[in-house]
DNA sequence: GTGGTCTAGACCACT
DNA sequence: GTGGTCTAGACCACT
């Protein structure tokens, strides 16, 4: 798994971390079990304090996707078994999607922009077994 | 255009008003040159003081949604002309679907979701059934 | 002298015809003593109140660089005598620069683009007498 | 850093404060991560209310300036990557120019007045004489 | 009558 | 201790 961030971005850091460990197992990068870097081995990397690193941990234990616990360190949780998107997201997406259309953007043209993007995470969970 | 405000939500109120204004816009409800409720009105509408409203409409302003003038009040600005999606907005999209499909939803279902909610938001100009 | 206006733009109309009457006579393509469309005829051509492009005018008057009387209708006025630039333009002008440049923009190409446009306007003072 | 406000003249004072803070990244005197007054300690230096220092901060976080956040204060963003002038930048300094040269000044001097100003700005960087 | 600005003061969220 | 949000109320600018 490979984290950027960009320091002079104005999504907080902490964020960015968290949305890149969601992506990277949307992608299948990470899956249930894989055990993610240390908290001060990636705030190294990055340079960035540890304490923002832990945040975005935290947030991801939170949002139930990682585990963590103190000698394992964070591992990845497996799916959730409902099914169902909560509504907090179908409002999120509400408005993101009415977004673009209030802007003049057809519906059409948002439509396969989300299927492109999703069709980026899809495939990499049929982890080739060459 | 009936809007609604959760006084207890997480989400701040200015926000909440600016988002569904942004969505009565995809919806059609408000179209160009529509003009919205005088700040203070809506104010008083919600129970919540006329500043919150203010931020929501300078937000819907600074977006380049809505126009303002002292005289005339707040009207919707037509749509841009340019028809592509800006970066950020597929970024945030990005994010937003990998968050779905991290939590185990098949890519499938939230395209699914997607057009659901995107065909709310069109059709309302193609209704004419003559 | 041709005058555009953009309905939807974020910009006051008034103000779009205060800008291009002022940049027709920077062009030279208006000179002293040369008459102003009467407002009336310009407010039917634009589709828009009367009382707007009267709003223009006014401005215009009041920055002393065209004439109002009932009979003449309005005309460009001489240009001013004094020929420094008012505090006031520098400190516009010092804003408008600082913030090309605090975004990143080198102050040599910010210079370069400022020649660009005075070029564009000095040469049509020289009317072709053809 | 000094800023000064003049809460008699008509530009309003956030706005005041959001120039200063502009010209003072183009000086140099502000660069990428330095940090700002905490708002409330600046609205007492000024003898205004917080909220109006809120404001101009908060216009300069939606122009990509500075980066808010709350235990951290405000600390000034890197500059912007592309080196391009906004189509909008240019159509206000084609007014702004197009004012001076319509007021009767010379394009030359117009732009000596532009140099002047930016050479203002960018030495401060080139300034160690070794 | 409309939005725009400013003051004053409260409480909250996050560090 | 910092910014973020919200209320309450005043006065102003422009239509």
């Amino acid at each position: 798994m490979i984290l950027n961030v960009d320091l002079s971005a104005d999504v907080p850091i902490y964020q960015q971390i968290r949305d890149q460990v969601v992506e990277a197992i949307a992608h299948g990068a990470l899956t249930e079990g894989s055990p993610l870097p240390p908290t001060r081995t990636l705030a190294a990397d990055f340079g960035v304090n540890f304490h923002t690193v832990n945040k975005a941990y935290d947030l991801l234990r939170q949002e139930g996707l990682i585990r963590l616990s103190r000698g394992t360190g964070a591992v990845v949780t497996a799916a959730a078994t409902d099914q169902v998107l909560p509504s907090d997201w179908t409002a999120r997406a509400r408005t993101l999607l009415a977004e673009a259309v209030a802007r003049g953007i057809s519906p059409d043209e948002v439509l396969r922009t989300c299927q492109t993007l999703l069709t980026s995470f899809g495939p990499a969970k049929q982890e080739d077994t060459r």
